[in-house]
Formats: structure tokens, C-alpha cells, sequence
DNA sequence: CCGAAATAGATGCGACTACCATCTATTACG
DNA sequence: CGTAATAGATGGTAGTCGCATCTATTTCGG
């Protein structure tokens, strides 16, 4: 699973859809989205949705849409279908309070757990530096016997 | 799914654990902690596990195991068993130059993905900022017949 | 010297989720 | 009239998460 060359969007540099499964930062964007527009359905996200993406990880519509439906299931959006104009009837979705509360969650869990990857980062940068000065005799501080394992 | 409280860290602000399943940061932390430690095992990781942790998440004993049995599996970390001192045995990992790699490209991603929740959360404090002002009569502009679903 | 607690690692299972492929329908357009 | 675009939805395999539970060894109190 952890493939450093991505095998989907095929860049020269590591992609997120590489690194295991963080996809799922679609909800947070569609609440996002649909409190900037007001109100808005699914083929329409789709577009933005790329653009406000927390990952570069390509969005799924089948994600979309099941995420559309999974928040109004739990209150957090409602529905009216569109059959007025052009095209095929849409199903139009706009946040309800409890939506919106659930969005600024969202920012608070994303805002701590944001900190907590820069803070990750820097630990990374630092020891890999660190490490690369100190390569010599490398003193391994272990009294235990070891058995290589099969 | 998305309750706001969380049932199971109790507190009174939200909770990774109540967003869905973040859970899954185990493998940069875990990789981290043997580049800085040099080796280690999994009883003893656990513990330094939770400080590290890029959420608030609690981490189960299971994940921490079956990640390094993966990562091992993926060629970036070996084990041996260390059988000489106290208590049982004990499966020490470490890094392989794979696993350095692998380290440094989670630190690229998470620290795109850092940067993509950062300007998100801005984003959110912006909408909800603007939204709280503009409170009058909500100029939708639609011009298309709407029918209330189910 | 017995039994409880701590240390250490591992797995079975139900529930959930992801991604892919595929499906239905309606309208627009050449 | 047929194809593309618009719009929404689902089935199914594979994988993962979290809980409960399991084995074993060692330490330590009494």
C-alpha cells in the first residue's frame, strides 16, 4: 500500500493517495463550500471541490455523493429537488444550524490536528539532519541479546 | 457517525474521534519514533506513541502492532528478537533506508496536507465571520421551482 | 512459593469505509 | 437520431478500525 511513485496521479513527487488512506476530508469541504454558496448539489461541488481539497488526492463523485447523503442523514444538511430549469433534476442541498456548527468542529479539530503535523514536520526535518551529521560509529545503547527474526 | 461530543474522551470541546476515522496516523509517528530512538519495540513506542500523536485519538495497543508488523511487511522497518534482559521477549524494530525515505515523504505530505487545513480553517473563520454579519433578508439567487424531498 | 500485576505481543470479528465499475435518467447538440 | 454532457446513485470486493480477548513471561507483594 505505502508506494512511494504514485500509481494514481502518477507525479515525480510522494502523493497522499499513496500514504495509506486519507481521503476522507471530503466532508469538512462540502459544509465548507455550502456555506460559502448558500446552497448547492452534488455535480456542482464536484467542480470546487478539487480546488478547496485538503489532500491532492483525487475526489471520488461516488464519495460526494455519499457524503451528501450521510449529512443529511445526521442532520447537518437538507435537501429539496430542482426541477425547474435546464438539465436533470438536482438535488440541492443547504446547511442547517447544526450544520453550521458542525463545520466550525471541523475548523477546531482541523486547526489542532493541523499544528500537530507542523509540529510533526519540524521533528522530521530536525532528526533526519541531526542524523545525517552524527554517522559514526553508530553507539547502540543495548545490553540484550539479539536473534535475527526469520 | 459525527456526534459533537465525544462519546469517548468525554471533554467538552470536539474531538478528533467524533469526525470520522483520523485514527489512521499511526505510521508516521511510529516511524518517527524509531528514526529518533535508533530501535525500539512496540510496548515501549506505546508509550511515547500518545505525546507524539498528530491527533488526540486515543491509540490502540492492536494499531501500533499490526502498523509494524506493515511496515515491516513493506520493507521499511526489520525486527529481531531480543531475548537477553528482563521480562519477555521483545520484537525490536528499526529503520531500514527505506523507512528513512518513507519518513520523509510522509513529512512532504503532511506538510501539504498541514498547509491545505490551515487555509481551510481560515477559510471557515472568514465565512462564518462574514455570514454572521450579512444577516438580512438572504438575497438567494435562484430562479428555479424547488419541491422539499421526502 | 503462590498469585496478582506488569510486561510483551498477537488475533478474531463485526462494523464500517474506499474505490472501482456500472447503472439510470434527462437534456443539449450536431 | 445518436452522442455527449449533466445529474444522481449503488453493488461489491477489498481493506481498515476498534473492541474484546488471548497467550506467555517475568516481577513482586505477602
Amino acid at each position: 500500500m505505502p508506494q512511494r511513485l504514485c500509481p494514481r496521479h502518477g507525479g515525480n513527487q510522494p502523493c497522499t493517495c499513496a500514504m495509506g488512506n486519507l481521503y476522507r476530508f471530503v466532508e469538512p469541504v462540502v459544509l465548507l463550500l455550502l456555506k460559502k454558496k448558500g446552497h448547492s448539489y452534488g455535480y456542482d461541488l464536484a467542480g470546487d471541490l478539487q480546488k478547496h481539497a485538503l489532500t491532492d488526492a483525487e475526489i471520488e463523485r461516488a464519495a460526494l455523493y455519499r457524503t451528501l447523503r450521510n449529512l443529511e442523514l445526521n442532520g447537518n444538511v437538507v435537501s429539496e429537488w430542482d426541477t425547474g430549469g435546464a438539465g436533470p433534476a438536482r438535488r440541492v442541498y443547504r446547511l442547517t444550524p447544526e450544520g453550521e456548527r458542525h463545520l466550525e468542529e471541523w475548523a477546531t479539530v482541523l486547526d489542532h490536528v493541523s499544528k500537530s503535523m507542523e509540529r510533526f514536520v519540524k521533528d522530521v526535518r530536525k532528526a533526519v539532519k541531526k542524523k545525517n551529521k552524527d554517522r559514526g560509529p553508530s553507539a547502540e545503547p543495548s545490553s540484550r541479546a539479539l536473534t535475527a527474526s526469520h
